[in-house]
DNA sequence: CTTTTTCCCTGGACGC
DNA sequence: TGCGTCCAGGGAAAAA
């Protein structure tokens, strides 16, 4: 599941071999993928363009291109990108090539077919991700001021506030119980009963496990890959997430699995205590 | 306004 | 071997 470390690895791989390059074609199989715009329009469309830069914005993948039009990109759940392709007869899993004038081919694959694109017109990137996504967890600008403000008045599970992308962008299932376990906080716990100790910690949790799962590419759990094809190696560091009845590696209590905001939530019973008794003990 | 629920998809795991 | 059922979960949209 591409959070923000798995989509900055695709970022990182992708961008040296794209920056400069021309579309010189563009195949689109899935009539999903771009809606509501049908896929021909699109791919007609990057026909052409100069590819300025490959950035990044919380999960969203942004191919610039030098008109000032913007590629978006959401891999939602199984979404990725190969560069140079793989082989397509092999894959049933593509969904759309990207042929660049230097000959080469990416190869969009999605299994699930959740993720999309879309393709903004100059000038109108800022107000789409300003109106769905808050701020970048790695930037100097995500203080913890900046993250209480956003956390302000939220009645929800501190777990529902941190998969919110309006509160912080790029946290998915993983991270989040990874940087709630880092914090020592419950996921129960209500986000507007948190402390600025706490907000600080959790602060320093989000960025924590944001740069441990890109140090080490991504987890890779079943269908993730780089762009370079290349699995993750974060799976094998998870502190808590799919590790039920493992000892917690910090006090060595088992970790429980619970459900929180509909998500799978594995967290550990000892360091993340829920009442405040035990918190402040 | 905020919060919760439903839906979109495929395929792997599991029970019988 | 072959079904049927459940589950994974990001985010848009609908419902509450």
């Amino acid at each position: 599941m591409p959070e923000l470390p798995e989509v900055e690895t695709i970022r990182s791989q992708l961008a040296p071999g794209l920056a400069g390059r021309v579309v010189k074609h563009v195949t689109i199989t899935d009539e999903r993928l771009t809606r509501p715009e049908p896929p021909d329009a699109i791919a007609g469309a990057l026909k052409g363009e100069r590819i300025a830069d490959v950035r990044r914005r919380g999960k969203y993948l942004i191919f610039r291109l030098e008109s000032g039009r913007h590629l978006l990109v959401h891999l939602r759940m199984t979404g990725g990108f190969a560069h140079p392709a793989v082989d397509e007869d092999t894959d049933p899993h593509r969904r759309a090539t990207i042929t660049l004038d230097d000959g080469s081919d990416i190869a969009y694959r999605d299994v699930r077919r959740f993720g999309t694109w879309l393709l903004l017109e100059p000038g109108e990137l800022e107000d789409y991700l300003a109106a769905r996504i808050g701020g970048e967890p790695l930037e100097r600008s995500f203080t913890t001021a900046a993250f209480a403000k956003a956390l302000a008045g939220r009645r929800t599970p501190v777990k529902a506030a941190l998969l919110d992308q309006k509160a912080v962008a790029g946290v998915g299932n993983i991270y989040a119980d990874e940087a709630l376990w880092r914090a020592q906080i419950h996921p129960r716990r209500a986000t507007r009963t948190l402390g600025m100790p706490e907000v600080a910690r959790l602060r320093d949790a989000v960025r924590w496990a944001l740069r441990r799962g890109i140090a080490r590419q991504g987890a890779t759990l079943r269908d993730y890959r780089g762009a370079n094809g290349a699995r993750g190696r974060m799976q094998s560091a998870f502190r808590v997430y799919g590790r039920a009845g493992e000892p917690c590696d910090r006090c060595g209590t088992p970790i429980e699995k619970i459900r929180v905001a509909g998500r799978g939530t594995w967290f550990c019973p000892h360091c993340q205590p829920f009442d405040r008794e035990r918190r402040e003990s």
